[in-house]
DNA sequence: AAGACCAAGTCTCATTTTGAGACTTTATAG
DNA sequence: CTATAAAGTCTCAAAATGAGACTTGGTCTT
């Protein structure tokens, strides 16, 4: 099979546009910033934000299974990219507390988007799981084979 | 400085909802989504498939920068959770074809709010970098310290 | 007939990322 | 005079990821 069948254009949504550059994370204005706030806390940590600013450890309860390394880590890299602004007041002990800047604002929309699917299709992933994990304990499924590659 | 003074609400988006329930990852079902799309590869894979389903050895090309064992796991992952279907066509050698299922098509929607909303304001966001490591050289900027914590 | 080759993995070992938790600082409370 | 509190930093252990050799079995070349 040396050539693979041309697959069928789907009415998607665009993502050509930005793909075609190639996904070359250095070039990729999208890889450069999905690998940042796709990382593994700071999705969260914008959500967190989202309905008031908090303290260091505020954020520290509120995320139950983050490390402190981690905490401060993800804030200062959001702070870095101008999501999150950081503000010390000089009490004793000095106090730091974080807010979501007006970018980081703008994120919350389509942020909202993913965690609005992600709750009203969490049932069907459930589904969908339980069903593979079936599939796996049980014999090996045969049907799943294609009758022909064109 | 025992107590946090208490936030002034934003008329954000409903994020409150479902942290409601606290961020514990086995009660919430958004962050068992989102920890899991939220990886290193998945969101990235999921646009990779958007355009047309597309082979193994082809998501690998496409992808540059993924390992054979995490593009492997991620897809493995992705059909687990019914976003990705497997197909496999019987010549020699096997070939195996990659397809977004009609619920991860539903993902499409909010990613690509996402990406857009990267792709927009990537600009920003290196200007951020570039004032956040400009400061980090420069002396430290006091201006940044609050004058009282109410 | 012997070997090379292909696709889609798996396996092992090295590297990188993350976690757990002790340690720091300094004014105030007991 | 000791304990405490807030926001970290630091070290060491554990987990995730990467690099790349190896597998499998039919065809294709020599």
């Amino acid at each position: 099979m040396p050539e693979h069948p041309p697959a069928p254009a789907r009415p998607g949504l665009d993502f050509a546009a930005w793909q075609a550059a190639g996904f070359d994370p250095a070039r990729c204005p999208v890889r450069n910033v999905l690998d940042r706030i796709g990382d593994k806390w700071s999705m969260l940590m914008l959500t967190a934000l989202a309905a008031r600013h908090r303290r260091f450890g505020e954020l520290f309860r509120v995320m139950p299974d983050i490390s402190k390394r981690m905490l401060t880590q993800t804030l200062r890299d959001l702070e870095r990219d101008g999501l999150v602004t950081r503000h010390v007041f000089p009490t004793k002990p000095p106090g730091v507390e974080y807010r979501l800047s007006p970018l980081g604002q703008s994120v919350l929309e389509p942020l909202s988007a993913l965690v609005g699917w992600a709750d009203r299709h969490f049932p069907d992933i459930e589904a969908a799981r339980a069903r593979f994990d079936a599939a796996q304990t049980g014999q090996p499924d045969t049907s799943l084979i294609e009758q022909d590659a064109a």
